[in-house]
DNA sequence: CGCGACGTTGATTTGCCTCAACGATTGTGG
DNA sequence: CCACAATCGTTGAGGCAAATCAACGTCGCG
């Protein structure tokens, strides 16, 4: 585990000694899953924080058709939850899957208490987590509205260039809010305009 | 301006002595508005945050088409800001207009700052406060997915059964992402049902 | 009164979905 | 290591939910 990358990461949004580093390590396990691992199943209890260290990770949802939506790929020094199942102690309506074999840090909720408790600049540091991402999650609501599928993928590709390698095209369009032949069908239209 | 009222919906998220929550509002200046204002427009520094303790605000983006679409409706006890321009200290993309006579709280940048700084509490309120928007939009990403445009709108009217008297419906069809006329389509169909 | 903003309605169009068939690729058990 | 199944991406035909466009009635307001 590499204190420094993870001192450094932490240090983006609040100074922190190493000390306190090392004791949020300290409440927190590294666990290992390997692709097609579930770590939250919908119906189950999930009171847990997960830390991207590699790999990738993808939150998702299935309707009552039995239609998936991705709500998340987390990748590399993302956060990942059933965030509302670990706030409000509910049981998961998401499903958290291992796209690519990973390396996350698991935070227990009462192990964040405790770590929020007595060493309250984490609570800065979990605020503007938050903050960010709100704001990703108001442009993408926003884009949703307003864009067209072609413009949705290419904004896409262009934030998460490297994600095409890594899970099936079908999800990406899930993510995207579209169905996976017509996120075909725009793929090829727009290599065909390149010529 | 109500402290005890004020007090109670803070207590809502974190415990706070009277004298804290006098301590934030020495750090917020109370601004009236009125139907039709600005308090934030696309081009300019935006770096407050506004509480509403009445009245309706409504945050929303112009495209390049000049179409509109409506991020958010703000009532009493909301929270409403350009959370891009406030957090990055760039320009605004969105307008935040008020839609019906208001009484904000105005916390600047530099005050909220200041309050998070000597009051550590604060962040712990304002990290429950992103942790709930959070949820919320991470819900109204999947509904927008999911869900048919009438059912969409019947879920609007259950949680802001109000709100349908205090703005006009074409901003409601921008919120719901739909055009006015297929809203109008909607309610007629809805009504039809009804008998 | 007259003007501008709003809601309604109908005719038409379209972006995207559904369904079904077919290769290609990957995974798996014998 | 091969055979078979499962998963995935592609393509085409047809359909539908919602958008677009245009005309019209209504209401509030200067």
């Amino acid at each position: 585990m590499d204190i420094q990358a993870i001192h450094a990461n932490l240090s983006r949004y609040v100074d922190l000694p190493l000390e306190e580093v090392e004791v949020m390590l300290g409440q927190m396990e590294e666990i290992k899953v390997f692709k097609r691992d579930f770590i939250v199943q919908p119906g189950q209890l999930s009171d847990t924080f997960y830390w991207v260290m590699e790999g990738c990770m993808m939150a998702y949802v299935v309707d009552e058709n039995g239609d998936n939506h991705v709500m998340q790929f987390a990748q590399e020094w993302w956060w990942t939850a059933e965030l509302e199942a670990f706030t409000k102690g509910n049981t998961s309506t998401y499903h958290i899957r291992c796209m690519e074999d990973a390396t996350l840090l698991a935070l227990r909720k009462w192990k964040m208490e405790e770590l929020l408790r007595e060493h309250p600049k984490f609570e800065k540091y979990y605020r503007i987590i938050f903050q960010n991402a709100l704001i990703t999650h108001q442009r993408r609501i926003i884009h949703r509205i307003s864009l067209t599928a072609e413009d949705r993928y290419e904004r896409f590709i262009k934030n998460y260039p490297n994600l095409e390698l890594k899970v099936p095209q079908k999800y990406i369009a899930s993510y995207l809010g579209m169905t996976p032949e017509f996120l075909s069908k725009l793929k090829r239209k727009r290599w065909e305009k390149l010529r």
